[in-house]
DNA sequence: AAGACGGGGCC
DNA sequence: GGCCCAGTCTT
């Protein structure tokens, strides 16, 4: 066993996290959900979604045979929807085509949806002791800075060094506490701002210690200013709740139950009006949410209207719903819309006096 | 090769 | 308010 491995299998063993909720019991299902949820999130963050996911969904069958709109539900406010929807895929193609297992081949389980090259070796490593490894942000962190790598990790030149760097390093041994041990020192001793190179098992050789630049590695990705894009949306409220429509299975907040929402403001008023005669619209006319994406910047603008009291029962559908805060439909809301109908509770404020 | 895709935590 | 994270998919 290499060096790195041997030093980072010691520090592990005192010092590595030992009770995350997907370790006990490590079954190869509770390492891929929590694999496919820890993509793009912290695992504080992780923790409690995937907990009531296991309650939920304790095995692949669970998940196969859920609605899919619970499963959004349960995963809503943990972003990136697309994970959800490709999680339920998968699980209904392991039961056609797996038996329910989990593949232990790394062809099979990159065929799935939303397992990629890192997710693979993940659950190859760690639910199977294989001596796959991996390249999550954590690890490209500890590597770039360990090994001096310059360049931005997302180019594909630097992205190539990294998973060299990684496969060499690989133990071949004790590959779940590995693979768990390398990503912990990338979450806790050697994170982004602040890392504690002192208590670090391999600052001895760290090149970016040896050369002062712990702080400029890995390389920022470079800059570009973020476009702000005006949407229009509407509170439409009866007795019974707000109107929520199911948005496109693809783009922003994909499958997800949303106000309805157009570009300008009299599109949104002419549709109103065209589908509800007697809709009123309330004053004030317009509030806001403001919402950062990673690519954009959300200006989402509000109008509110009421409408007559028998607009309810008409238009019950599958792509709609009334929604009601006290008696919530299981579906999976966008975080700011969930926040803004949770403020707002009950639906009765928006009725006309 | 580049862009799309969420939300929250941290500074 | 900016930065970026336990990546993958689409184009």
């Amino acid at each position: 066993m290499n060096s790195f491995a041997r030093r980072l299998l010691a520090w592990f063993d005192a010092h590595g996290r030992h009770d995350l909720p997907w370790q006990h019991p490590r079954s190869a299902y509770r390492v891929w959900v929590s694999e496919i949820m820890l993509q793009q999130t912290r695992a504080e963050t992780v923790i409690p979604y995937f907990q009531a996911f296991m309650a939920r969904f304790p095995d692949v069958r669970a998940l196969a045979d859920a609605p899919v709109d619970e499963v959004l539900h349960l995963w809503s406010g943990l972003g990136y929807y697309a994970r959800a929807r490709n999680l339920h895929r998968a699980a209904r193609l392991l039961l056609e085509c797996h038996g329910g297992e989990l593949p232990a081949e790394r062809d099979a389980l990159e065929a799935l949806p939303g397992i990629g090259r890192s997710t693979a070796a993940a659950i190859l490593a760690q639910a199977f002791g294989q001596p796959e490894a991996i390249l999550d942000g954590n690890v490209r962190r500890v590597l770039a800075r360990h090994a001096g790598i310059d360049g931005w990790p997302g180019s594909p030149a630097v992205q190539r060094r990294l998973w060299a760097v990684a496969e060499e390093r690989v133990p071949g041994l004790r590959m779940a506490d590995y693979t768990q041990a390398i990503m912990d020192l990338g979450a806790t001793v050697c994170a982004r701002s602040r890392p504690e190179c002192h208590r670090c098992p391999v600052a001895g050789d760290c090149v970016a210690r040896a050369e002062g630049r712990v702080a400029d590695l890995p390389t920022p990705r470079p800059v570009r200013a973020l476009p702000v894009r005006t949407r229009w949306a509407a509170l439409l409220s009866v007795p019974e709740g707000v109107y929520l429509e199911r948005r496109a299975a693809s783009g922003i907040w994909g499958g997800l139950y949303s106000l309805p929402e157009r570009d300008k403001a009299g599109e949104l008023r002419d549709w109103i009006l065209a589908r509800w005669p007697g809709a009123r619209q309330i004053e004030p006319p317009v509030d806001r949410i403001g919402h950062a994406f990673s690519h954009y910047r959300l200006d989402l603008r509000l109008l509110r209207f009421a409408l007559p009291p028998a607009a309810c029962g008409i238009m019950e559908g599958e792509q709609a719903i009334w929604y009601n805060s006290r008696l919530p439909t299981r579906v999976g809301l966008p975080a700011p819309i969930e926040r803004l109908l949770i403020e707002h509770g009950d639906s009765d404020q928006w009725r006309e006096p």
